[in-house]
DNA sequence: AATCTTGTATCACTTAATTAACACAACGGT
DNA sequence: ACCGTTGTGTTAATTAAGTGATACAAGATT
């Protein structure tokens, strides 16, 4: 498992979670697939313990991994399911954000549009490759 | 203006912040528009002036917004210009944050789409309304 | 049962972020 | 010229966030 820390600003813990998480949604870990042991990647990562086992809790919290005491940590069997009335709800501030962001910086709907499908694509390829 | 400040943790400099960008970036504040006077908005929300002056600050520093010393604050006439490569550098990770979790809720890449669009459509018709 | 490896919990330290109190400076109106 | 209103700057206090050191607990392995 290769995370990469860089130290712009952006908390250890959080950068653990966002590249576990990309990977997860990303398919190019599945279910059932083991990661890192706490202590081993806080080793190879010249960190605290404390800081994996942080990400990891969030992760949990997301319910895309799984802790299994003295065993170690998966990647969670079944992905959390919710009523398409609840997925809308739930990704509606983060399109608002998007948005707002893509007003901010003059680009057209369109133009968007084009490169949200660009970038799954490219996300779905890499997933299915490993 | 009708800023709404709730204690759940995100400082309230930056509530001030996203609600005032949004209704520059939907167009419900237009060029020109004068914005609440520090002291004001800071006496009508109950907090100190410091803490609206750091809201306009940053977004002085997005040039949103403008200041005019002893007159006030107001919307700024021109919106920063990037080049087409500039605005896809900058608006990529947001891409990929709302990809991340739509795939995350299990959100099929074009009900997202259909969900950007119809929301980018309300957004717009919001803003001209006012 | 002993022991190793796993995740867990507690505490402390350091740093950054957030907010506030208060004085200053500039410009407009009178 | 004065005064009121505007944004600005300095400083401090408080709080929150992030990380680390270290000891604990539980289950697997032998």
């Amino acid at each position: 498992m290769r995370i990469h820390i860089s130290s712009d600003g952006v908390p250890i813990y959080q950068q653990i979670v966002s590249q576990i998480r990309f990977r997860i949604v990303s398919g190019q870990l599945k279910a059932g697939d083991e990661l890192p042991t706490i202590r081993g990647l806080a080793e190879s990562l010249s960190v605290n313990p404390n800081t994996v086992a942080r990400a990891y809790r969030e992760l949990e919290h997301e319910e895309l991994v799984e802790k299994r005491r003295t065993t170690g940590t998966f990647v969670a069997e079944l992905p959390p399911r919710h009523s398409a009335a609840a997925r809308r709800r739930l990704i509606a501030p983060h399109i608002d954000a998007l948005l707002v962001q893509a007003r901010h910086l003059d680009i057209p709907i369109d133009e968007l549009i084009q490169q949200v499908t660009r970038r799954d694509s490219q996300i779905t390829r890499n997933g299915k490759k490993s």
